[in-house]
DNA sequence: TACCAGGAGAAAA
DNA sequence: TTTTCTCATGGT
């Protein structure tokens, strides 16, 4: 039977794990620059922006999100009181549209109901997140979005290309929880809102590019970090 | 034509 | 509790 590692082995091993995630950010923000997210003009656009982009390309979210500027319907009320079918014709390049003008509307009446951005501004993080979890439709890592992207909040956002590059390169296994991957990256960056915001950025562009057209981490900016990470 | 994209929730097992 | 299914458009 393997014995089991010592606590003073597995504290060693999370530490090297913390510094690679480290690194690896300095080698995605040497390789792509800073870049400048979220895409919205005001806290609100980044908010509809978070919800339309659930498992949807960004291209197809500018489409929704220029349809609501164009009915003047980038505004909590008129999300409110738009007619449901309206909405979603009007949200449509988004995709699952019937299911995403239920979610924004269900969004909307809770940030009306808390008084708005300003009132919103003022809760602590926790709470924050604890409230945009009860709203039906705000999963985990919208909710991070909206945190880190509209409220400036140092919280790391876990998606889909986070769990494939980090379990790529050895450093998670990718079967963790949304909540243990969360905690491991904001342990490894510290509670820093600007670098919580690159970072994600940057996972984002690097898993959009160097890991469709370089499936290998060895053949990209990250292969000399984590070379025992390899395909 | 088939696959994927900056998920989430409901239903089934 | 965990896994599977459903929602849908647009680009490659």
């Amino acid at each position: 039977m393997p014995r089991p590692a010592s606590k003073a082995r597995q504290s060693t091993t999370a530490g090297l794990a913390r510094r690679r995630v480290r690194q690896v950010y300095r080698a995605l923000l040497e390789a792509y620059g800073p870049q400048h997210w979220w895409p919205g003009e005001t806290p609100f656009e980044v908010m509809v922006g978070a919800v339309l982009t659930q498992n949807t390309a960004w291209t197809n979210v500018e489409k929704a999100i220029a349809n609501l500027k164009a009915h003047d319907a980038l505004d909590p009320v008129a999300i409110v009181r738009a007619d449901p079918h309206r909405l979603a014709a009007w949200i449509k390049p988004s995709g699952y549209f019937n299911i995403k003008a239920r979610r924004l509307r269900n969004f909307c009446m809770w940030y009306l109901e808390q008084g708005g951005q300003e009132a919103l501004s003022g809760w602590d993080t926790e709470r924050l997140r604890r409230g945009l979890l009860a709203v039906n439709g705000i999963g985990p890592e919208t909710a991070d979005d909206i945190l880190l992207y509209a409220f400036e909040r140092p919280v790391f956002v876990i998606d889909a290309y986070t769990r494939r590059i980090f379990a790529r390169l050895g450093l998670v296994s990718g079967t963790e929880n949304y909540e243990e991957l969360r905690r491991f990256f904001e342990r490894a960056v510290g509670p820093d809102a600007p670098v919580c915001n690159e970072y994600h950025a940057l996972i984002v562009h690097h898993g959009k590019h160097a890991c469709r057209t370089r499936p290998l981490c060895a053949e990209c900016c990250l292969g000399r970090i984590c070379p025992a990470g390899l395909g």
